[in-house]
RNA sequence: CGCGGGGUGGAGCAGUCUGGUAGCUCAUCGGGCUCAUAACCCGAAGGUCGUCGGUUCAAAUCCGGCCCCCGCAACCA
């Protein structure tokens, strides 16, 4: 008998801040899976969650002033968190796991004692760089110019006490699996795991799996003041949520080893070296496959917070719909290598793929039988099949060709061969011309009866075959078609005249409204400028200077309160304001400061401001400036803002200050 | 020499493993059609496949040198 089921898998993301188009981009994958599957007849288990734990969290929590609890509750449960977004994008999970869900951390604590009395976790010092102001743990790598990233002073060598996977014994058994299995896909990953982390100098290196300087995480339960760290924690995750080591769930008969474990290329080292390590120490049986998909990039770019030019895929979906979002992600992008996404890009797809081929098919086919038919197709029909086999035969194949590439988890490929077809239906359009068919329904309508109805068989089937991408979509399709349950299964994709001759056509609103580009691409710029700028942090001051300035040195800068005589804009410079000064010597100054931007002229008349007078003299814009105004300078959104000194008009002009 | 991936008509990509007429989508130009979402269909122009050398009857494809871009090496999918 045939194993009908299948088990596929998401990572499980990490809470620490909103979720981006690459978080989606890899769910819908799964998704879209999980659906194909499910239409092949498969029962199917689909997981994905979150990873919870980890000092990160806790620091954001801190600093939002909640509990680390509170935190990934907000970000996961609460209006716009994970969950909606899944739900908004028709994320098909059966199963979502949380880390911090009770069964999964009894079920770690369990997993940690076995492989701790196994001896394959041991007790060891981790060693690292220390800095002692920030209380802070670094590996030599995550120095900066060897000191510490955080606020930049010198750390000390330091030493943890931690737990460790004894990695190193299971090297040789991954390394086999890696290089003679095909366990690990895309292939071109697997050189890369080998020669990086197996076969690199020292060999595999066994791997920390304990922490002690932060708390929130899994308690190591013999051993107080450590937990869990974050990869066997998360990596179990795929077991526990089938009910390994727990009592809540009981399928890990049924579903285990998964079937595949969709995951980004920068977790692939965790899931392809440590994770069947991990399962090896176990005694359990290994996943069928891991595949490491690609990185979006945005125009070329690499997407990340700091840059601030991640995509949103709330935005998207509710301009555009989300099955037009989740078409575009698996057509346009490998999914085994990185794709560059663009707006433009996206645009595009939806216009060609969506509105005219498919969109403008359907539209144009249920359009001819309301207007020839009234909706209602005449039985029989005459066939040609001069004209009719090709159109026929293509069609017919489509399941077939479109299977290979999903078994492969080639979705763009897949999608190529679903349009191709399409493209075939609007070809056929034009070689019968209905149109002049209809002139003489007399003659030609039952040949004209048996040319819809060739093109609503075409539409069904390529229908069936898109639902695991757009599943609302889809359904309109079979609606405005009239094709019924049994017209929508797997089955049917593969046979030709499954719809009744006198099936019910209706033409609907169109599936998918063309977009207008230039519009567009410029209302998307703005928000997206928009919110990069809102993800800029609100206030930056500058890094205060570590070096000290000897007295002497201090002293010799001579700042003086000055009163403003006269001030005026500098002609051809949209920057420098000119400065006439009373500096109580008698003799005017002039001082020219680059503060147009911030300051009117006349509403500086009369301000007592400080000034360094000692600095020397220099040109700008032809004219000579007699020292520097002083000013307060901080960041906000990205954006430099400035405060003259002003001070008390009290002071008497020539004042110094010290 | 840390490790990988990539450089193919104007743009974005496939093809490279398994040498043999260089393919797709978009954009451009010309034509057709009017059922349809100014959509659809046909045709044309445009590439010495990063570069230099080698193997071969034959190289985008195999081998070697060089140049350029990107990623990983640290909890961003």
């Amino acid at each position: 008998m045939i194993d009908k089921k299948f088990y596929i898998t998401t990572p499980i993301y990490y809470p620490s801040g909103k979720l981006h188009i690459g978080h989606a981009y890899c769910t819908v994958a799964t998704d879209a899976m999980a659906r194909y599957k499910r239409l092949c007849g498969y029962e199917v288990m689909f997981l994905t969650g979150t990873d919870e734990h980890g000092q990160k969290i806790e620091d954001k929590a801190r600093e939002a002033g909640v509990t680390p609890q509170q935190f990934v509750d907000d970000i996961v449960a609460a209006p716009g968190g994970v969950l909606d977004l899944w739900k908004l994008m028709n994320i098909s999970y059966d199963r979502f796991i949380r880390t911090t869900d009770g069964y999964h951390v009894e079920a770690i604590q369990r997993i940690f004692k076995k492989m701790y009395d196994k001896g394959d976790i041991y007790k060891g010092s981790y060693k690292g760089k220390y800095c002692k102001p920030c209380e802070s743990f670094w590996t030599e790598s995550q120095l900066r110019d060897g000191k510490c990233p955080d606020c930049g002073r010198e750390v000390m060598d330091a030493e943890e006490e931690a737990y460790f996977f004894r990695a190193s014994k299971y090297a040789g058994q991954v390394r086999e699996l890696l290089l003679n299995t095909d366990f690990l896909e895309p292939k071109s990953r697997v050189h890369e795991m080998v020669n990086n982390f197996i076969d690199c100098e020292g060999g595999l290196q066994d791997l920390c799996v304990s922490r002690t300087s932060f708390t929130w995480g899994v308690p190591v339960d013999f051993d107080p003041g450590h937990v869990v760290y974050v990869w066997l924690d998360a990596l179990f995750n795929y077991m526990t949520a089938l009910g390994y080591q727990n009592e809540k769930y009981n399928d890990v008969e049924k579903f285990w080893p998964a079937d595949a474990h969709f995951v980004g290329k920068e977790i692939v080292r965790f899931h392809a070296i440590y994770w069947p390590a991990f399962l090896m120490s176990m005694e359990l049986p290994l996943p069928k496959k891991v595949y490491g998909h690609g990185w979006l990039n945005f125009n070329g770019d690499k997407m990340s917070k700091s840059k601030g030019n991640v995509v949103d895929p709330h935005l998207l979906s509710e301009r555009y719909g989300v099955d037009a979002l989740r078409f575009f992600l698996l057509r346009s992008f490998p999914f085994g290598s990185d794709g560059n996404f663009t707006n433009e890009l996206l645009i595009q797809t939806i216009n060609n793929d969506l509105a005219n081929d498919l969109g403008n098919l359907v539209s144009r086919t249920t359009a001819m039988a309301e207007k020839y038919f009234g909706g209602t197709l005449p039985g029989g029909g005459q066939a040609d099949p001069a004209l009719d086999d090709s159109l026929i035969s293509l069609a017919g194949g489509l399941r077939c060709r479109y299977e290979e590439q999903m078994e492969k988890f080639q979705f763009q490929n897949a999608l190529e061969e679903v349009f191709k077809v399409i493209q075939r239906a609007n070809k056929y359009i034009d070689e019968n011309a209905p149109w002049a068919l209809a002139k003489d329904m007399g003659a030609n309508g039952p040949r004209l009866a048996r040319v819809l109805y060739n093109l609503l068989e075409t539409v069904r089937i390529c229908a069936v075959l898109l639902t695991p991408f757009m599943p609302a979509s889809c359904d309109r399709i079979f609606a405005q078609i009239g094709a019924g349950g049994d017209a929508r299964g797997w089955d049917s994709a593969a046979q030709w005249g499954v719809l009744p001759a006198s099936v019910p056509v209706s033409k609907g609103e169109n599936l998918f409204p063309r977009i207008d580009m230039a519009k567009e691409l410029s209302e998307l710029d703005a928000i997206m400028e928009e919110a990069q700028k809102a993800a800029l942090p609100a206030l930056e001051v500058e890094p205060f200077i570590e070096e000290q300035v000897d007295f002497d040195t201090f002293c010799k800068s001579d700042f003086r309160a000055v009163k403003v005589k006269s001030c005026e804009n500098v002609r051809k410079s949209d920057k420098l304001l000119k400065f006439i000064l009373d500096d109580g010597t008698g003799t005017d100054r002039q001082i020219l400061s680059g503060i147009a931007k911030w300051y009117k002229p006349e509403e500086l008349v009369g301000k007592t401001l400080v000034a360094i007078v000692n600095l020397p003299p220099r040109k700008m814009m032809g004219r000579e400036s007699q020292g520097m105004l002083i000013s307060a300078v901080h960041t906000e959104k990205g954006e430099e803002v400035l405060h003259l000194l002003m001070v008390d008009d009290a002071i008497p002009a020539g004042a110094k200050l010290c």
